[in-house]
DNA sequence: GGGAGTCTACCGACTAGTTGGTCTGTCGTC
DNA sequence: GACGACAGACCAACTAGTCGGTAGACTCCC
């Protein structure tokens, strides 16, 4: 189905979205990085917010194929949301893909084309009621204790990461920081049954 | 000094960086705004990087003068936090300027002219050295609790207030959203003594 | 008082390069 | 011979930045 060109541009596009976000990236440099012609480009995907969207698309797909696996695998709720921080953490320090696209795409709001807008948005929402799934399970076990709902401790969470980020890049990819950001938003949800 | 021209280019560009970040704005969007050639942006500012360390410079010292005009009216170190999440806060809310521009420039680093880069990095330090002052003055006062020593507690307040920018960015401009997320981050740092 | 020179603020017209996007083709494969 | 994958050449619009010039204010000197 999706031939390797195909994928070489979303693949290559996500990379410059990391690091450039929208406006900042063209045509021009994944044809360069590819060594394909711009019309190649324009062949799987009609126009920039079309690649765009296919790439936030994957990205979506991506994470919770992601978030589904690990809670098929680890039943407890606390090792699942330091699956979902560590995950980032691990990203910063081998720098492959330091900066989840849909953050930086959201600060780039306004500026973006309608569809894309969309799908930043639908990622958040689909983010943030997967993990408000982790912490609900785990307030109902009794693994986690929280002065907030469900839902509400989920935003806290996401936001504490997107701005861990942030510090980090900011700090030059500095890993450490945004664990010692990170680490106690997970110890609020832990605390007092951390030893379980 | 600073002629009403010079001062209205900084404010136009201020403005669209809030909402466009550094690379979807363009000499001709201050031009027609304006209503003055491009000619005249460059006689101020001979380049685009030049404009926004500008800008930033501004911002930076606009944010130590209100930080520190807040601190000589307010010796609450509570208060001292609540009045900067509260600013963002009513930021949002007025829709004036929804989004610090600082943390907008710091997603976007990879692909900042390095000047530019250099006054991000500055006013995440010098605001974060700000508040550790607040909150390292709390504790020895004992109006404030926390688990972790002041920087870091200053740098997950940081964290969180942009993370839920962009999460308040993200559901068009919610500040109750935004005040949801933010105000347990306040809250871990007054518990207990929150009557005093 | 009146030039003559100088400075700042500003602008219209321009440039070289880049942007996203199109058109017309040529391959190879089924 | 139709079709998907690709590329070269092209396009209009836009980018930051330059150039030469003008209009006004502020000197300084006679």
């Amino acid at each position: 189905m999706a031939s390797d060109t195909y994928t070489r541009i979303l693949d290559t596009a996500q990379s410059l979205i990391v690091n450039r976000g929208y406006n900042a990236f063209s045509y021009a440099d994944i044809s360069a990085a590819l060594g394909i012609g711009k019309a190649t480009i324009h062949h799987h995907f009609p126009g920039k917010a079309d690649l765009v969207v296919a790439v936030i698309a994957r990205y979506r797909q991506a994470t919770e194929d992601g978030l589904g696996a690990m809670a098929a695998r680890e039943p407890r709720a606390g090792r699942r949301l330091a699956g979902y921080v560590g995950f980032w953490e691990q990203c910063i320090r081998d720098n492959n893909a330091p900066f989840c696209i849909a953050a930086l795409l959201a600060a780039e709001l306004p500026s973006l084309p309608a569809e894309v807008a969309e799908q930043v948005k639908a990622h958040f929402d689909e983010l943030t009621a997967r993990l408000t799934g982790f912490i609900d399970e785990g307030l109902r076990k009794g693994e986690l204790t929280s002065t907030e709902d469900a839902e509400r401790s989920a935003r806290i969470l996401v936001a504490t990461v997107h701005g861990a980020m942030l510090a980090a890049r900011v700090a030059g990819g500095d890993a450490e920081l945004y664990a010692s950001i990170t680490a106690p938003a997970l110890q609020r949800l832990t605390r007092e049954i951390a030893s379980t």
